[in-house]
DNA sequence: CGCTTATCGTTTAGCGCTTGACGATAAGCG
DNA sequence: CGCTTATCGTCAAGCGCTAAACGATAAGCG
């Protein structure tokens, strides 16, 4: 360490595996092996060991992540690839696969999409040549199914957290947005409504998929007519500002419920229709999707489809863990699929107060 | 690449230098050079160099970017350390630094503390000993200013997102919360209202700091008789109940007026107002802090202190990256300070209507 | 007493990349 | 024609770590 040495960013404390060995006078094998080696193999005398343990504590040592994951099998690196980390179900996703990971002292890279799917493909090769041990996809992305399809060549251990989609590309957790739109449908069938209103985020899968349940549902009954409408974003502007050309020039056609497939447009749509001077739920009721946690504060508090972003999350991250340390090829591993509950607040009521 | 060859998790492609350099008939060095070398220095036949270009591009040759960090002296990672993602405005702050990583090819590694001031030191550690070139460090830890000393002690270039803290132990960006209370206060003042209640969140320096504005103005001002409420988390469920007690028992002593210092905090006071037949604004005016998306499509909308998380978390990379590359001492390190702006919404109104 | 068997550690090799030091060839010059 | 100078590239070293292969010493055994 001459005095004129080129400094890295950072300050690099230095402390190697060979200082500890140097200073305990072992090969740095030995405290490699000692440090972390399993128990199974060459065994090490008792009074070396807590003298390479001392000295280790001593100096300081801390390993080289970077080093360890270039020559070993695991570099402990996850890469996170998030279509929306706005979107506060996907955030508490986040929160879930966070939480395991550092259970596991794997380190987790985020990468943010918003939407993109080439953003998406970008992150998923850096993440490649990071050596990252495995990929999780939060959402669908923007074209769907071609970037994932890429995104699973590129890496063996990939897993997806989002509604299941058309073909099944990789292992995921699932929440089942068929079951979780029928208890929406059905809960506001039973309270008597019969003309509802159907919002969806036509950006994501999930938004296609829950209006087309919607739709099924509603030729099902024999519901004649019925809307249902599109917006681009699972955003409270957009929803709000379809909300009052919905609410002002009578294009509900005397619909009495509305069922919005994403909690903030419930949120964007609800404002509107306040504004419009409609009482929630008495003039109409409203069901949400994702249960956020502020989905218990609106006025009224929102009726919605409950699925725990957390626990998805964790699901996610041990189901990808598990594939790793069992080198599970794809096929052999089975999905995890959450069947959403209904949570019934005060923004539906039966139809016709 | 025999068969029984030990498999790494992930398809390891395995095009290395080595396999460009043998194919394009020159040696690793050269085509390192080739590959990313600067300008500067050894000079290379034109011909060569579409050469191994082109041998590069057909294999798919990607660098390993853990070699890469582990040799050179740039490992292009960047930790962020986030006190809690779930907070809508540090969300925003880390969408800013995503932003600006993508741009420069940084990779990000996420760290979520839940205000725990050892798991922030834990993510310190780990993101240095994976030898990241700079840590983002968004919202102050509890404990608060010790963490922040060893976190700044482990490593080199620190920057932090939040308010200015007491002392100054590393350069950031900073809102200052001292004009952004003054506005809030200020604009209640100017409304008539005399009697104002402020809740904010004991549990981080911005909440007290904000209270301790909202004192002080009270005493210039002369209002004798003031309450200043605690709670112990940013979220609306705390500041409910809070509010369900403030709002029931008198507790409120006549105040016409609350100032909540975060959106999440009013949005909850709200909701306990409403149940409790307290009209917004006419009976009661609310301001909050943060002005976060949400915030616009409250029922009335939100009025409350506008500062852009996205342009923060932003700027803050920005500011690190340019410590990084002047390797900069933290002392000759200018803070960006913010000057936050009063979004007048509906939620506010003159006293005594 | 020469042989195997355990015990405890070291030597060696190499992950993929960068970089300073070192050729090797051809041209330029007095 | 021997010398410098420019041009184009290779060699060797090493970042810090892990793991297979290989000693070396002492004890156990017929």
């Amino acid at each position: 360490m001459t005095v004129g040495e080129v400094e890295r960013p950072g300050w690099r404390k230095g402390v190697t595996l060979r200082d500890v060995a140097s200073d305990s006078g072992v090969s740095v094998t030995t405290v490699s092996r000692i440090l972390n080696g399993r128990e199974s193999g060459i065994p090490i005398r008792a009074e070396t060991r807590t003298r390479v343990l001392e000295a280790a504590a001593r100096l300081g040592y801390t390993p080289n992540l970077l080093a360890r994951g270039l020559r070993g099998s695991r570099s402990s690196l996850l890469g996170v690839i998030a279509r929306d980390i706005s979107d506060p179900f996907h955030l508490q996703v986040l929160r879930g696969i966070n939480e395991v990971a550092r259970a596991r002292e794997y380190r987790l890279f985020l990468g943010h999409v918003d939407y993109r799917a080439e953003v998406a493909i970008a992150y998923g090769s850096m993440f490649e040549r990071s050596h990252a041990d495995g990929i999780i996809v939060i959402g669908d992305l923007e074209g769907g199914d071609p970037a994932l399809d890429i995104l699973s060549q590129q890496h063996r251990y990939v897993v997806g957290v989002t509604d299941r989609t058309g073909r099944r590309q990789v292992p995921g957790v699932y929440g089942d947005s068929v079951s979780g739109s029928m208890l929406a449908m059905e809960h506001l069938w039973s309270l008597g409504h019969r003309s509802i209103v159907c919002v969806s985020d036509a950006r994501t899968y999930d938004g296609r998929r829950r209006i087309e349940v919607y739709r099924e549902f509603m030729e099902r009954h024999g519901a004649a007519e019925h809307i249902a409408v599109h917006i681009t974003d699972p955003e409270p502007a957009p929803s709000y500002e379809l909300g009052t050309r919905l609410f002002s020039d009578g294009a509900m056609g005397g619909a009495s419920a509305l069922y919005a497939t994403s909690d903030t447009t419930a949120f964007g749509l609800m404002k509107a229709a306040f504004e419009a001077g409609i009482a929630i739920p008495d003039q109409l009721s409203i069901v949400g999707y994702d249960d956020i946690d502020l989905a218990a504060y609106t006025i009224p508090p929102l009726t919605t489809i409950s699925q725990s972003g957390v626990e998805m999350g964790r699901l996610a991250g041990d189901l990808l863990f598990d594939m790793i340390t069992r080198q599970a090829q794809r096929e052999d591993v089975a999905d995890v699929v959450l069947t959403p509950k209904l949570v019934a607040r005060q923004s539906t009521a039966a139809a016709g107060r």
